[in-house]
DNA sequence: TTCCAGGCGTATC
DNA sequence: GATACGCATGGA
């Protein structure tokens, strides 16, 4: 991973990254278009702007420190997307949705942001979550912690306008607060048993339970299966993903999700 | 106006 | 265990 420390910016060079395409594709809810391949965002409370030069990407106010400690992770510069490109296009589909949009990369959000993200995004679409997310932070001054929305009920979220997700984030901050389930076990657990913990929670199924693995705790054998993902497998798939594209089919879901969603 | 959105809880069989 | 249905809200 190639950068270099510009005063307060950071210049990365980096293949395989497009800031439309991983930024605002769905899998997270705060980032900003400030301009023309301009962004504006948070990793958790931390915030950044990022935007594209014609060979580099420009992180902008940021420190060395905060550059290796969150945002390498953040944007997975660690992982070689072009050769899990060409594991996965063996593949006819894969091949075709990552050539249509090859500068997806897996954000490694975190955890607790990500699973109330995904609480609030069921049966919803992605202006409106992203509205309800908005709420929260302005309400919160910025991504609220666990504690801070300790004994919220249902009805003091009404101000998110999130109709009858308000219950289940209600349990949710409740089986953090108290320990009920305990994100950090979920984290280095079998998968079966972190997904059965994280859907004690109410509002927590399997799909919220597997983006909560994926995009929080970067479990990228996960697989979230929404309703476009459900066509994908149904017109492409009938019989699962290709054996070698399952190490990391939640980045393969990435690809599929994008190109069923836009481009067809 | 009606349909749908990165699903899930509940009732019913 | 499978299937049907309601659910808050707001954009298309």
């Amino acid at each position: 991973m190639e950068y270099l420390v510009r005063g307060a910016d950071i210049r990365i060079k980096q293949t395989d990254f497009d800031l439309d395409e991983t930024l605002d594709c769905g899998q997270a809810f705060r980032w900003e278009r400030t301009g023309d391949k301009a962004y504006h965002g948070f990793m958790l409370n931390t915030p950044l702007d990022i935007y594209a030069e014609k060979d580099f990407f420009v992180l902008k106010n940021t420190s060395e420190e905060d550059f290796l400690k969150i945002w390498a992770e953040y944007f997975d510069l660690y992982t070689d997307y072009g050769e899990l490109k060409r594991i996965f296009s063996e593949d006819e589909t894969l091949s075709k949705a990552c050539a249509y949009a090859g500068g997806i990369r897996l954000l490694k959000q975190d955890a607790w942001e990500a699973l109330l993200s995904f609480i609030i995004s069921q049966n919803n679409n992605i202006p409106r979550i992203k509205g309800i997310i908005k709420r929260l932070c302005e309400e919160n001054g910025g991504f609220p912690t666990p504690d801070k929305l300790c004994g919220k009920t249902a009805d003091d979220f009404s101000y998110l306008r999130a109709g009858f997700r308000a219950k289940y984030i209600e349990d949710c901050v409740n089986k953090v607060n108290s320990g009920s389930i305990s994100l950090d076990r979920i984290r280095t657990a079998p998968l079966p048993e972190a997904r059965r913990e994280l859907m004690s929670v109410k509002g927590v199924g399997p799909k919220v339970a597997e983006c909560a693995l994926l995009y929080g705790m970067y479990r990228v054998e996960c697989f979230p299966v929404d309703v476009w993902i459900k066509r994908v497998m149904e017109k492409y798939y009938p019989c699962g993903l290709p054996e070698y594209a399952k190490a990391h089919a939640g980045i393969a879901q990435q690809y599929l999700f994008h190109y069923m969603r836009t481009a067809e």
